[in-house]
DNA sequence: TCCGATCTATTTTTT
DNA sequence: ATAGATCGGA
């Protein structure tokens, strides 16, 4: 064991030895942040600091299964381990498990995620015959999101008077009562949603003060990363958990706060200073991570933002090169371009593919961006976007064991109750929803034991209902007799979705089956990891059980799934919020149009603008050494076509950091985008001119005329390939063909859209 | 009850 | 462009 603090320059080391009291660490982008709070722990721990009472706080499982593996690798695995390391989700959801039943709630409460949030929104809805667009879902879960971030119960709700009158004035007087069902159908169904993990931690200490005081005495060292990020719930929550012993030691950058839209509060940062009056504050100033051309423009740029600490980022780097930037006529020209570049960088400098990142400013961007790496042959991978565990197939899944572990579980029942097919027809369905209400419980329950209350529901369906009971309750039973991924595979099984999907036999229900066997090797892995101390509750399970799995799969959404990421060599893609805390060679950050990045939504208030312009902070401050940023004057949005003009953003960064465009190609795009007639032509051409513009050595693509094509013919689509024309319908902007192309099956193509050559006649 | 046709929202970011 | 929801007919 080599002396840590060698290791370490003043400002961080200073922040490592004031092991006793509150500390504060504000820490500039790349100033080696991670670095302070990983040598802090094993600080602590070489003084003889019990692994078991320190606990520590990050946002995503990422950020603290990196930071584990870090401490592990400075002071050993032993020791390591046994820390409390995770995001606040999962460790308060292991508190809940734990004293949950103070509460009323069971250990084997489910975690509800957005996915069914919003379901069982849309539900309430229609049972109050609310209309779906006035209360839009996601906006309706968004406010009750925000209520509970800030504490708020459905009847604080309801009786606040400016919350209602809020709503009334919006035209949504209701939404507090939606509120008041949506608790009580969670209740009903041993479920917390996301924002419940938070709340109910919350309730917990307030209401039960020997609980609180068993995890302050356990917990002596309390540290928090990305402090900048929490909101109220979580403040509080680490303030009572703190405020025994006081060593609380928070890390964060007011300057990449970018969270405020989902309650996070930078006022936290500035609480700290009043609620720890004797507190120690560092800064740590000194980048390691960029070039001198990088810090300076992304300082610049955020030197725009009223609302700031002040502080000064510098760094020792070399100069580097200046900050590029790229004009497209279209989106998909974008992606050329970027693609272009990179196999530039590639080929002139030798370097490997995942020393690129793409950043956009939201997932559909990506699409235009991937056809243009596939083309150009650039390994790629996409983070986030749909993730795997929300796919249809995968939830569908996951739904029978959740159902399996909590036969309460409501949205997991209602989505399987009739998949695969059990003739358990809507009729039956609405008929038990009426029932479970006016009897206050559950609709397994309710079919479980079919009594006098089900005498609506004809014969035949009740033996449908209760061989489903059966069923489920014939698996619960064997949770604790079969590990994991056995009772996995035994579910699978009798079901029958294998069997339902392989009967489907197209390419998107092969594509699904495989997504149930990866589903399925990872149950198998899980199985056969090694428990480590903690991640089964208290001090570990001898069996790791499918309740397990679940427990640990319900807060993992993101790319946390198989990391085979070290060796792999890739071009990373992502949006710039699931790339804080990461950082690249080379960066494009991508879309730098008004109304998209600063976003629409955004430019309304000064707060909102200001959160967008530290998000491009963020962006600017993960590269190393060279950043590129890209702009289109025209793209898809909705299926159709829009212009665009450059981002605000472009121009606040100081010019002598950008590296003007080659003045011939400048001069040639400058005429394309001054040129009135090429703007409006454009507008109303149905395919953009862009594809075949571009200067890419790509072979222009040009589609033939819509009326000349014939059954029979063979034609190439630029995304599908080539492939046969089976059939022509309807005319005019209307007139569809349906394609089939060998290797992906049938298309039906709108040819208003799609463009298609003829190959032969 | 099932199937296909039609309609509609989706695009801000995530635990 | 596309997935999902909804509706109407068999």
């Amino acid at each position: 064991m080599t002396d840590l603090l060698t290791q370490l320059n003043d400002a961080q080391r200073e922040a490592v030895i004031h092991t006793e009291g509150p500390v504060m660490i504000i820490a500039g982008a790349g100033s080696g942040k991670t670095r302070a709070l990983t040598y802090r722990i094993a600080h602590l721990l070489q003084r003889g600091a019990d692994p078991f009472s320190i606990l520590a706080l990050t946002f995503t499982n990422k950020a603290a299964r990196e930071m584990k593996e870090r401490i592990m690798s400075l002071i050993g695995d032993r020791e390591g381990r046994n820390v409390w390391m995770g995001t606040f989700h999962s460790v308060f959801a292991r508190i809940l498990r734990a004293e949950g039943h103070h509460l009323g709630y069971p250990q084997n409460f489910t975690i509800y995620d957005t996915d069914d949030s919003k379901r069982l929104i849309r539900g309430i809805l229609s049972e109050l015959n609310l209309d779906q667009k006035v209360y839009n879902p996601s906006y309706i879960l968004h406010r009750i999101s925000n209520a509970k971030s800030n504490l708020f119960s459905a009847t604080d709700y309801l009786n606040n008077p400016e919350v209602q009158t809020a709503d009334a004035a919006a035209g949504k007087p209701l939404t507090g009562e939606i509120f008041r069902t949506y608790s009580a159908r969670l209740k009903r169904a041993d479920a917390m949603d996301f924002d419940d993990l938070l709340y109910n931690t919350n309730l917990l200490f307030r209401d039960f003060p020997e609980v609180l005081y068993k995890y302050q005495h356990r917990f002596r060292y309390i540290l928090v990363d990305e402090y900048q990020d929490t909101n109220h719930a979580q403040y509080l929550i680490i303030k009572r958990m703190a405020a025994l012993h006081e060593n609380i030691t928070v890390v964060g950058d007011d300057a990449q706060s970018i969270y405020a839209f989902r309650g996070a509060n930078i006022q936290n940062i500035l609480n700290f200073k009043v609620d720890y009056p004797d507190h120690r504050l560092f800064r740590l100033e000194q980048n390691y991570r960029s070039t001198k051309v990088i810090v300076n423009a992304a300082n610049g740029v955020i030197a725009k933002n009223k609302d700031q600490i002040k502080k000064t980022v510098w760094t020792d780097n070399d100069e580097g090169m200046p900050i590029s930037l790229l004009r497209a006529t279209s989106d998909n020209e974008e992606g050329t371009l970027v693609a272009n570049s990179i196999f530039g960088f590639k080929m002139s400098k030798q370097l490997p593919n995942k020393h690129f990142a793409i950043l956009y400013r939201t997932n559909a961007q990506s699409r235009s961006i991937e056809e243009a790496l596939r083309r150009q042959g650039i390994p790629y991978k996409i983070y986030g976007g749909l993730s795997f565990y929300s796919r249809k197939e995968v939830k569908d899944l996951l739904s029978y064991f959740r159902l399996v572990i909590n036969p309460n579980d409501e949205e997991a029942l209602l989505r399987i109750i009739n998949y695969p097919a059990r003739g358990i027809g809507k009729t039956t369905i609405e008929k038990l929803q009426v029932l479970s209400n006016d009897h206050q419980c559950s609709i397994m329950e309710l079919i479980s034991k079919p009594d006098h209350r089900l005498t609506e529901i004809n014969r035949g369906t009740i033996t449908k209902l209760t061989d489903f009971a059966t069923m489920i309750r014939s698996f619960a039973v064997k949770l604790d007799k079969m590990n994991a991924f056995e009772l996995a595979e035994h579910i699978t099984k009798s079901v029958g979705i294998m069997a339902a999907l392989k009967e489907e036999d197209n390419i998107e229900s092969v594509n699904r089956i495989e997504n149930i066997e990866e589903l399925l090797n990872a149950i198998m892995e899980f199985a056969e990891r090694e428990p480590v101390a903690g991640e089964l509750g208290e001090e570990g399970v001898p069996q790791r059980s499918l309740g397990h799995f679940m427990q640990e799969v319900a807060l993992l959404t993101d790319a946390d799934k198989n990391d085979d990421s070290e060796n792999a060599d890739y071009v990373s893609l992502m949006t710039i919020h699931a790339a804080k805390g990461l950082e690249f060679p080379y960066v494009y950050i991508v879309g730098l149009e008004e109304n998209l990045f600063p976003s629409i939504q955004s430019i309304g208030t000064r707060s909102e603008l200001e959160e967008e312009r530290r998000l491009f902070y963020v962006a600017l401050t993960r590269a190393e050494e060279k950043v590129t940023i890209s702009y289109a004057e025209s793209r898809y949005r909705w299926g159709s076509l829009s212009l665009s003009e450059p981002s605000r953003f472009i121009e606040e960064i100081d010019i002598q950091y950008i590296e003007s465009p080659k003045k011939n190609q400048q001069d040639f795009r400058q005429k394309q985008a001054l040129s009135g007639l090429d703007a409006f032509q454009r507008k109303l051409m149905p395919t953009p001119p862009a594809a075949s513009k571009n200067e890419s050595n790509d072979e222009p693509f040009e589609a033939s005329d819509v009326d000349s094509l014939q059954n029979g013919m063979t034609v190439e689509h630029q995304k599908f390939g080539t492939g046969k024309i089976i059939q022509l319908e309807g005319a005019g902007a209307n007139k569809k063909a349906t394609v089939f192309f060998p290797g992906i099956g049938q298309k039906q193509l709108l040819l208003k859209f799609a463009k298609l050559k003829i190959c032969d006649a």
